[in-house]
DNA sequence: CCAAAAGTGTTTTGAGTACACCCATGT
DNA sequence: ACATGGGTGTACTCAAAACACTTTTGG
């Protein structure tokens, strides 16, 4: 019954924190519609056995070269006249990721990739600017929820970086006695016996995060500031 | 590029409860595949200009005559194997109702339409079991988190009333002297000099749900129990 | 000894939780 | 008068929030 010639795609939300401002990841578009204009990486659902899950993977390591990421869907997005070519069902993913150790690489569809910060958006592709926005709000239910910081941060950290990402997301300063008291309390965090070195000042202590802790606390907590 | 031969379909969870039980709304599928089985109204995205919420609302007036409903996107499922005459993705839709003066009338594709237990289901076409407990997951998130228990109420409620959905979608008793006192100070629920007779005992005050107040609060309240 | 960021405690306030009895009504 | 659900208050505990100075390091 009817919907032959209804696309679907997956689109995805990449985020990160870089020097305490929040980034996403776009790839400048090669071809019409909205040629040169800066996109999120994505694509069409091919007709393959793979779930949406993995085609927005896919759809990411083919863009930008990133892989190995946590993703999650976001919403689906299908207004007519979001794309000019057609009518297009898109399923946007977030992804939660570091920037640290990745090489990116524009794919054959893209002129280009970068970070973008979220603050200073370039002109978008499509709806692209609304699912970015939609993105943004979700990762700030997510941080208070849930430990999604932690994916946006490498294996060791400080809490200043911590803290650091806390801020950028949710776009406001915070206590860091509270702040501090507030995680330590929880238990999740595992401090290490080795130190950050940044500069001619005192050197911060580095964490790790325990899963095993946070799956054994009784309620999950809530990191809200 | 590819895509051509991939269907997009919505479904609707409608929930609401009756006399302290979660209810979801089915149809009894006329045709094949699952004919017979009970499922989740829905159906394919016809290709007009309306937009998935839309398409939602229409399928759910098409086969089960309900109609002017509260209804937000839940997630979209794309599993190959989910429909057995080809890949179909489905955009689930969560809706929030009350039974009170509904006329459900089966549509064409549907040999019956009927409000089921939550708790007491039968077999389900699809993936449909998966999609309603995605949906009542996100019920109870909704309840705690936003005014969402009153469009499962009539206009004019009691307190025992909206403590029976709380309980209905908890899955669990609450202490009634701390449920009152921590709505009443929210101070969304307007008072009404109205009561209820229910039966040969003390009549219960009517109150009603002020969406002004409730929008003037500078915090929104966390309604969890 | 200076600059820079790391690290640290106490007090106050408000909200959550536990808990048991009296009230109003119809029969 | 009784059966039935409606309606009420207090005390305790704990977490959130406000708030400013000392410590450690390299230069």
């Amino acid at each position: 019954m009817a919907g032959e010639s209804i696309k679907v795609a997956v689109d995805t939300v990449a985020l990160a924190v870089e020097q305490g401002a929040l980034e996403v990841l776009l790839v400048k578009r090669k071809f019409e519609p909205f040629k040169s204009l800066w996109a999120l990486p994505g694509g069409s659902l091919t007709e393959s056995d793979e779930t949406l899950d993995q085609a927005a993977t896919r759809e990411l390591l083919e863009e930008t070269n990133v892989g190995d990421v946590y993703l999650e869907q976001l919403y689906t997005f299908g207004d007519k006249g979001r794309d000019p070519r057609g009518r297009t069902v898109t399923v946007s993913y977030l992804a939660l990721l570091r920037q640290e150790g990745l090489e990116l690489k524009a794919g054959s569809k893209a002129r280009g990739v970068a970070w973008w910060k979220v603050n200073e958006l370039p002109e978008l592709a499509f709806d692209h600017a609304s699912i970015i926005s939609y993105a943004r709000q979700r990762v700030k239910y997510k941080l208070e929820y849930s430990p999604a910081a932690f994916m946006l941060l490498p294996e060791k950290f400080t809490l200043r970086d911590l803290q650091s990402v806390y801020e950028a997301v949710l776009g406001k300063a915070v206590d860091n006695r509270n702040f501090r008291k507030k995680f330590l309390n929880t238990g999740v965090l595992q401090e290490l016996n080795e130190t950050s070195q940044e500069g001619s000042f005192r050197p911060a202590r580095l964490y790790t995060f325990s899963l095993e802790e946070f799956e054994k606390l009784p309620d999950r907590p809530v990191f809200m500031f």
